[in-house]
RNA sequence: GCAGGUAUGGCGGAAUUGGCAGACGCGCUAGAUUCAGGUUCUAGUAAUAGCAAUGUUGUGCAGGUUCGACCCCUGUUACCUGCACCA
């Protein structure tokens, strides 16, 4: 026997909606929670069953909120500008903006059949021109203070398709479509200064609640380092600036590496005797990303300079400069001083190109492998730093770099500013004009929103230009400035542009006179509880903070940082431990789970699915074991005795469940909540029978996650007003402690016994109780018991000799 | 390659954070209900030896610290996520 999921689910989202249960109040008086999940890129595939596993978690927390006396807010909208959506629009000739409506409503009404508590009212959706205004809005404010700017930037380049493509669209240095040769081609893009923010971002994890994983992760892409900047100077008086963490390693230095791009190469043309090799290896190196750069640690190419040479400042020896791909233009100065003694890379460059090697740190063997140990090193071969530690020949080679004005301490980040440009039509429209007198001219606030117009082909121009180029009468228009004539920018936004401050807009979502009202921001902010994949933590994390500390400094948001707390859940695997995918076959579809075994049952399963923090597979079993479950709850609730109190079987687990339920939702424990749950139910089943006060106290802990059949069965016996609007269960911690403990009796660390204790029996009582046990007295008749351990409440250890 | 993470029965996982390893669920075995299948209910279920009581072994691998280690330390292997134009 079992329930009707499907009548029971339907009638309770068409009562939450039609009595707008689930929207947050404009009351600013009462406290509140600001509950948010990643907004879903509404793709043609639909809904995965992975989307639901965030949703539920924090629908969990935010309808437990509600039920504890907050104003919650918990928002849902659409990130729908983005490449996908283009492609299939080129694909089969329709707009894009037709493909994201009917995305958008496939997507809504899924996650609508989930009995998910968001406030549909504040819907938001980043290709609504009334919600973009607002992105150009704050575009305009970074431009205006100098943080946009435009740069010759490498961009993929299909040599077949003549378009700028993706790095998703690059596979093994191919284009993805045509499958022919990608080269990287210099393109004038805008630019986000992100790293003027690299300190702040850096400096201010301190003040957030972000699981630690996520704060080390955004450390290490931000990626600070402390080191020097040291001038070489070359056979050709020129001088070479490096950029290196270990000053201290400079009398190590045997040669140097410059990048391919770097600009040495055309300043030296004349004297470079193998200038022509150079630039066939440059060529070579356009057609791999830094990643494969890097990635190709093993077989490191290069080519040495042949004319010109550089000079060691500290011992004036003259060493060979190379080029080779795995020194990147875009981080440091594009030149390293190379120590292959103490650096693995160059120590794996050097024995491959037979280069000398001088041990300036001793402590390891530099015949077998570069000696990197920074702690326990001490300096020689290095004249007036032998003797230091790594540590104090590093401040004492900065200060002497210093006094003679060849070198300065210099704070590096490997975090690299924002490539902010697209060369796409499904974007928004930067709001810029390029005039022939005034230059770069922002659109004045008023002309906002401007409107991406409407195209007929959305595929790129081959010359690398956004189909928008292709629009004459939109493209030419009036400089705002001197009425001249302008052209406007046709690059777009990337897809990061909106999903940067989408939280600030559900704060407010209909206000036409600023991005939200600075009483309702000041109520709001922060957002108490973000969670989101550890596939978004740097990347969309880092950006949406930036943005956030920049209108902060504004004086448009009140908080320095955006999110106070940060959780992260895992992906869902495929039964096969793979991940879902079409081409594995192993694809899951939230709506056939919903049809067959209910919504309370996929919410229920992807809570008790696992660690709610690690990747876990699929199983249909699993499925049917929540579905079990729920049907045994509704079955007990069948036959309900009268009583206003707990019995007293069932006091103390009644309180422990309560307890367990309470903090294990507020640490992301749903599993083991669900768990002590179902023990519970299985006591109650062992008993026999269940009285109306403990069904009560059933429905509402069971509630948030199940919360269609809890409904029902609150509305069946009774009860009163609407269990989603109702209190949350309370308990009594003294009624959580049990009368008498087991506690384990261990002889040498190893288990022998169980003894019964009163809870609040002394220790000699207790030690006294386990040496009068029979099992215990023979393994300690006749030895000598060395030490006696108790620990209290929890176990017994006797240690015996002999 | 760089950065972050993970590893526990046949499977998903739990373990009060250094104190009874395997809660809860799945699967499996046996029994009851049923004409039968399904459902439901009851009991059992880490491995190994034993009729049993019970013993021994056991948290990726190799060491170490400790009265006591899934948990801390050193080394190692495998896998997962991200790497800046997928979102």
């Amino acid at each position: 026997m079992g329930y009707e999921h499907k009548d029971i689910e339907k009638k309770w989202q068409k009562i939450w909606d039609d009595n707008h249960v689930f929207e947050a109040s404009n009351d600013f008086s009462k406290p509140k929670f600001y509950a948010l999940v990643e907004f879903p890129y509404p793709s043609g595939q639909g809904l995965h069953v992975g989307h639901p596993r965030p949703y539920t978690a924090m629908d969990i927390v935010s309808r437990k909120r509600r039920m504890q006396g907050y104003n919650v807010l918990f928002p849902m909208g659409w990130d729908a500008f983005g490449l996908p959506t283009e492609n299939y629009a080129i694909k089969n000739k329709i707009h894009p903006r037709i493909v994201t409506e009917n995305n958008i409503a496939h997507f809504k009404e899924q996650i609508k059949s989930l009995g998910l508590s968001f406030d549909w009212a504040r819907e938001v959706n980043t290709t609504d021109p009334d919600y973009y205004k607002w992105t150009q809005w704050i575009f305009l404010q970074m431009f205006k203070k100098g943080l946009a700017y435009k740069k010759e930037m490498a961009v993929n380049w299909c040599t077949s398709c003549k378009v700028v493509l993706a790095n998703e669209e690059v596979v093994n240095g191919v284009c993805e479509r045509c499958g022919a040769e990608v080269v990287r081609k210099n393109k004038s893009q805008w630019i986000l200064k992100i790293t003027e923010y690299a300190d702040r971002l850096a400096d201010d994890l301190d003040m957030v609640d972000y699981i630690p994983r996520v704060k080390t992760q955004q450390r290490n892409w931000i990626g600070r380092s402390t080191g020097a900047e040291v001038d070489f100077t070359t056979t050709t008086g020129d001088k070479l600036t490096v950029y290196t963490t270990r000053p201290d390693t400079l009398f190590g230095a045997t040669y140097m590496v410059i990048s391919p791009e770097h600009p040495a190469i055309e300043q030296w043309k004349e004297k470079l005797a193998n200038y022509e090799d150079l630039i066939a290896y440059r060529v070579e190196a356009s057609k791999k990303s830094d990643f494969e750069r890097t990635e190709l640690a093993k077989d490191k190419t290069g080519v040495c300079l042949d004319g010109v040479k550089a000079i060691n400042p500290v011992n004036g020896k003259e060493i060979p400069i190379f080029v080779s791909d795995y020194v990147l233009m875009g981080y440091g100065t594009g030149a390293i001083m190379a120590v292959p003694a103490h650096d693995t890379r160059d120590w794996d460059f050097a024995k491959k190109f037979s280069i000398p090697m001088v041990e300036v740190v001793a402590g390891g063997n530099i015949e077998e492998a570069a000696f990197t140990d920074i702690e326990t090193g001490t300096m020689v071969n290095s004249e007036f730093l032998n003797g230091l530690s790594v540590e104090e020949a590093k401040k004492k080679i900065v200060e002497f770099l210093t006094e003679k004005g060849i070198g300065k301490e210099k704070v590096n980040f490997k975090l690299r500013d924002w490539i902010f440009a697209r060369q796409r039509y499904w974007g928004e429209p930067i709001p810029v004009v390029f005039c022939e007198k005034c230059g770069c001219v922002p659109l004045p606030e008023s002309e906002l929103p401007l409107r991406l117009p409407d195209l007929e082909n959305f595929e790129q121009t081959d010359t690398g230009e956004s189909p928008l180029s292709k629009l004459d009468d939109w493209v030419n228009t009036t400089c705002p400035c001197c009425g001249g004539p302008a052209k406007r920018e046709t690059d777009t936004m990337p897809q990061w542009a909106g999903s940067s401050w989408y939280f600030l807009r559900y704060i407010d979502p209909d206000n036409n006179d600023a991005l939200a009202s600075e009483e309702a921001l000041k109520y709001w902010l922060p957002v108490d509880w973000y969670n989101g994949g550890m596939e978004h933590t740097t990347l969309h994390l880092l950006y949406s903070r930036f943005w956030h500390k920049f209108l902060y400094d504004e004086g448009v948001v009140p908080t320095a940082e955006p999110y106070a707390k940060r959780t992260s859940h895992g992906m869902i695997l495929g039964e096969n431990s793979e991940k879902m995918s079409k081409s594995r076959g192993n694809v899951v579809n939230p709506d056939d789970i919903v049809n067959t075994y209910g919504a309370d049952t996929l919410r229920l399963y992807e809570m008790f699915i696992g660690d709610f923090e690690k990747a876990a597979p699929w199983s249909e079993n699993g499925v049917k074991g929540c579905r079990r479950f729920l049907d045994r709850v509704y079955n007990v609730a069948q036959n309900v005795e009268d009583g206003d109190e707990y019995s007293a079987e069932l006091e103390a687990s009644f309180h422990k469940t309560i307890k367990k339920v309470t903090e294990d939702i507020e640490a992301l424990k749903f599993n083991t909540a669900i768990a002590a749950m179902m023990a519970l139910l299985n006591e109650i089943g062992d008993k026999g029978s269940i009285n109306k006060a403990e069904l009560k106290t059933f429905l509402t802990i069971l509630s948030p996650f199940a919360p269609h059949l809890c409904e029902e069965l609150w509305q069946q016996h009774g009860f009163e007003g609407m269990l989603a609007n109702g209190k949350w269960a309370e308990y009594d911690e003294s009624k959580t402690v049990d009368k008498s403990i087991q506690i384990p009796v261990q002889i040498n660390g190893k288990l022998r016994a169980t003894i019964t204790v009163s809870a609040d029996a002394e220790q000699a009582e207790i030690l006294a109780a386990a040496k009068a046990d029979e099992k215990i007295k023979s393994y300690i008749d006749g030895k000598q018991i060395v030490k006696e351990i108790y620990v209290k409440g929890r176990m017994v250890n006797l240690v015996i000799k002999g």
